[in-house]
DNA sequence: TTGACGCCCGACCGGCCGGTCGGTAGTGTC
DNA sequence: GACACTACCGACCGGCCGGTCGGGCGTCAA
């Protein structure tokens, strides 16, 4: 049961976590959730830094996966790679939001760790970026690394707002977003009524 | 010099919580970066929320107040709009990351001040959205409030890659994300080479 | 000279923090 | 029955936290 209850206590951490804030939540308060006592918890962490590392890890790891997979499987990926960018991102949501705000919190070589593995997954991004202007469907007016900047400011944010309860359902705010992101919000002139 | 030391305090206290996050950050070592003792940074300050909150609603009040202006003065202020909110978050870059990030560790009525103003923010550009929808130069495929926090989303989290002494001025930036924003990422197909 | 005021400080407080320790209870194996 | 292993726990630790208190020191006005 080892296995199961480290994944209860990743799930538990990452909702707590995205609540209250790393540096906010206790242990004891994890523990507490958990059921458990806190002598009790240390059995199954190794410290409450591990835990914060592993949330980090996790995430990218599971957003790079499912991205590569698109991009080696499309002939032009960049749309489909944003949509499954933010399905993942929505359905990681706890684990995600962590890894956005508190990986600063990571000190020495975990930190180091979660650092190099976000800039892999940038530099995945950036690739597809510029293989698209280099094939000119991309506008080339500006270099690919501030472009793929932007659209990750884009995508990653919006688990801080997204509603699952409401109007739209992951796919649509995915498809919006994608669509936002290549075709633009504004009207061309010429569709503009007189 | 009650006022300059108050600035000083919140200019370095933006800093720290920006550099440390606001519960890693200590009322000794903000008092050490200020060159006085702890006791004596009470004197000039209520409490460690209290700056908090000051920052929060200084950051929003300047945002606000300088878009308001751009709405009142300009025909068509949807592009003038973004750019202004992005040289300003940039301005006071230290200021905005922390209210963005922090803002959820305020308590009580000051975290309701806070929330209240956000909103009133987001309302003010969801206005101009609406408008510019209903005037037929933003497209009414989607609903206005996505439609705006996908855009304060674009712009807000760009202060955390920017760097001034890049390649690309703040008003630069400013001009690239309008466009992204506004007119799409992607080569209109008629300008795409054969 | 006196006293009010702004600015400063050392010493201290209770409380919570992450983490450790020694030890117990149950369970399955040989 | 002996052993090993896992899960569990109460009690405890040193350390840092935000915040307070009483008082010192210079300046300036009466």
């Amino acid at each position: 049961m080892t296995e199961r209850t480290a994944d209860r206590v990743m799930d538990t951490a990452a909702e707590l976590f995205r609540r209250k804030g790393y540096a906010e939540s206790s242990m004891r308060e994890l523990a507490e959730l958990l059921g458990i006592r806190k002598a009790t918890l240390y059995h199954h962490v190794q410290s409450k830094e591990a835990i914060l590392e592993w949330l980090c890890i996790e995430s990218l790891r599971r957003v790079t996966a499912d991205v590569r997979e698109v991009i080696e499987r499309e002939d032009e990926p960049l749309r489909p790679m944003i949509e499954r960018h933010l399905l993942v991102a929505l359905a990681d949501r706890d684990m995600h939001a962590t890894m956005l705000l508190e990986s600063g919190s990571l000190s020495g070589e975990r930190r180091a760790r979660v650092v190099a593995l976000r800039r892999d997954y940038e530099l995945l991004v950036e690739g597809v970026i510029a293989a698209e202007q280099r094939e000119g469907r991309l506008r080339s007016d500006y270099e690919a690394r501030p472009l793929t900047l932007s659209l990750l400011n884009l995508l990653n944010w919006t688990i801080f707002w997204y509603e699952p309860q409401g109007a739209m359902s992951a796919a649509d705010v995915a498809r919006m977003l994608a669509s936002v992101y290549l075709d633009g919000a504004a009207l061309p002139v010429s569709a503009r009524p007189g």
